[in-house]
DNA sequence: CATTCCACTTGATCTTGATCAAGGAATGGC
DNA sequence: GCCATTCCTTGATCAAGATCAAGTGGAATG
C-alpha cells in the first residue's frame, strides 16, 4: 500500500472538510471538526444501501468506515444460524475494531448509508501521530464498552415489554436528539426482526409489544416503520 | 492532590516490580512488565476480601485498581433490584472507566482480592506520557468490548444449559489456562447467585443446569465451588 | 387492475425457565 | 460439638415468551 502521499496536517480551512464537501480529500464524521485534512488517494466516500454487508464476521479488515449518514448495525451469528444484534451506529462513529486483523462481528446498512473509507493501516498511522483523534477514538471505545454493558442489562434482566421500550427510546435519542416535551417522531431504521435480534426476542413478541404501546398511546406507527412517540416520560418509565 | 513527587522512567531493575514485591513503589499486573518504576507515595497495595465493593455505581471515582490476585466482578442494578453482572476481570486487568469521573457500575471483590491502588490523575498524567501503557489499556478495553459483545450473544441468544457452559468455559479459561487435555480443574470465584445474575437465570436454573451437567459426567462439583470439567470438548460443545 | 410478495400482525398452543416451597449441606460462632 | 445462618438443591406449579399457524395490508410487478 503506498502511503508515501499521505500528508496529515492541521487544516487551515476545515470547513472543507464538513459533509465531506471535497470528496476523496477529506475525511468527515467522528474525524470531522479535527480541523484535520488527510490529503490521499486512498480515502474515498462509499454509499451502501440498506442490507449491503460492510465488513463480514472473521473476514480480513483492510478498511475503517466512518459513517456520516444512516445507521449501521452490528451483529453476530452463532453456527445454527441464532442471530444477536450487539450494536447499533450511527453518524459520526468509526467502524471497525481498531488493531485487529479479523472483524469479530458483521457491520451492516441498517438503512441506506455513507461512509468514508479510510483503508486500515492509513488509520492505524494517522493515529500514531495524533493526539486528539486517538483521544476521540478512545473515547468512542469506551463510550461503546458503556453502550454494550448497559444493553446487557437489557438483555439480560428485563421483560419483553421494557426491552422494546428501551430500544424505542435508544433509537429516538439518536434520530430525534433536539426533541423536547413529551413528542418524538423518527423512522425505525431496523426491520421487527432486526429489532427482536437486538432485543433477544421474536418478532412475534416484539410486534405484540410495540401494539400493546400504540394501544396504550405511548406511541402511535404508520407504514409499520414511521413512530411518533405521544408520550416520552411513559416510555421512559416502560423501560424500567 | 501533590504529584510533583511523580517520577516516571522505564526501570532499570524492572524485576522489582514483579508481583510488587516493592510495595508502595512499583505498579504491577497490567502495568507490570512494562519496565516501568512509579515512584511515588500515591501508589499503594489493598486487599479486600470476597464481597468488599472496590467502586461503586455512580460514585465519583477517584483511583484505578490495578489487580494483582483475584477475581472481580462489574455489576449493574435496576432501581427495583435487578442486577445484572456485565464482565468478570482478572489480574492482570485494570478496573475503573477511564476518563470518567463518575462509575458507570459496581466493582466488587468476587474473590479475595489484591489490587495496587493509583490515583486517578496519576494514572491519567502516566497515560499521556506513555505510548506504551497507552496501548496497553486501549487493547485491555477493546478486548472487554469484544467480550461484553460475545456475552450479549449469550445473554440474547443462547438456552439455560448453553448460557452455564459458556460460563464454566470462561472462567476454566481464565483459571486454569495452562491445562491441556480434557481435564479442567478450578474453583468458582462467585456464588450461585453471582452466576445467575451474570447469565439473566435464577439461582435455581442454574443449580438445575449444573446438576445436570454433572449427571452427564462432564463435569465434578465439590465442597459447591470447586469444580472438575471431565470432558472440555463436550462442554465447548454444550456452550454452542 | 389483478397478482404476487414481503413485512408485519394476531391468535392458539406449547415450552422453557421463573416462581413458590421445602429441605439439605457447608460455614461460622460459641 | 452444637446451633444458626447462609448457600445450594430439588420438586411442583405457573407464566412469559416461543412456536405454530393464519391472516392482513402495502408496495412492487405484470
Amino acid at each position: 500500500m503506498d502511503i508515501s502521499r499521505l500528508d496529515i496536517h492541521n487544516s487551515d480551512t476545515p470547513e472543507l472538510c464538513k459533509s465531506c464537501e471535497v470528496r476523496h480529500k477529506g475525511m468527515c464524521g467522528a474525524l470531522n471538526g479535527m480541523e484535520l485534512t488527510l490529503l490521499s488517494k486512498h480515502t474515498r466516500q462509499v454509499s451502501q444501501p440498506a442490507g449491503e454487508e460492510l465488513v463480514g464476521e472473521s473476514t480480513d479488515i483492510d478498511a475503517y468506515d466512518n459513517i456520516m449518514r444512516g445507521v449501521v448495525k452490528l451483529s453476530k451469528t452463532l453456527e445454527d444460524g441464532r442471530q444477536q444484534i450487539v450494536g447499533l451506529q450511527f453518524a459520526p462513529d468509526l467502524v471497525g475494531r481498531l488493531y485487529a486483523s479479523e472483524s469479530p462481528m458483521t457491520a451492516e446498512a441498517a438503512s441506506d448509508v455513507d461512509v468514508c473509507r479510510v483503508p486500515r493501516r492509513i488509520l492505524e498511522r494517522l493515529i500514531d501521530g495524533n493526539p486528539e483523534l486517538r483521544k476521540r477514538l478512545m473515547d468512542q471505545s469506551l463510550r461503546e464498552l458503556d453502550e454494550a454493558r448497559d444493553w446487557m442489562v437489557t438483555l439480560g434482566r428485563k421483560t419483553a415489554s421494557e426491552k422494546v421500550a428501551s430500544l424505542l427510546l435508544l433509537i429516538a435519542t439518536h434520530l430525534d436528539p433536539d426533541a423536547e416535551g413529551e413528542r418524538r417522531v423518527f423512522d425505525l431504521p431496523v426491520s421487527r426482526l432486526d429489532i427482536a435480534d437486538y432485543l433477544g426476542l421474536t418478532i412475534e413478541t416484539v410486534s405484540r409489544q410495540l401494539s400493546k404501546l400504540k394501544g396504550e398511546k405511548v406511541i402511535s406507527i404508520t407504514a409499520n416503520r414511521h413512530i411518533e412517540v405521544l408520550n416520552f416520560t411513559k416510555l421512559r418509565v416502560r423501560a424500567g
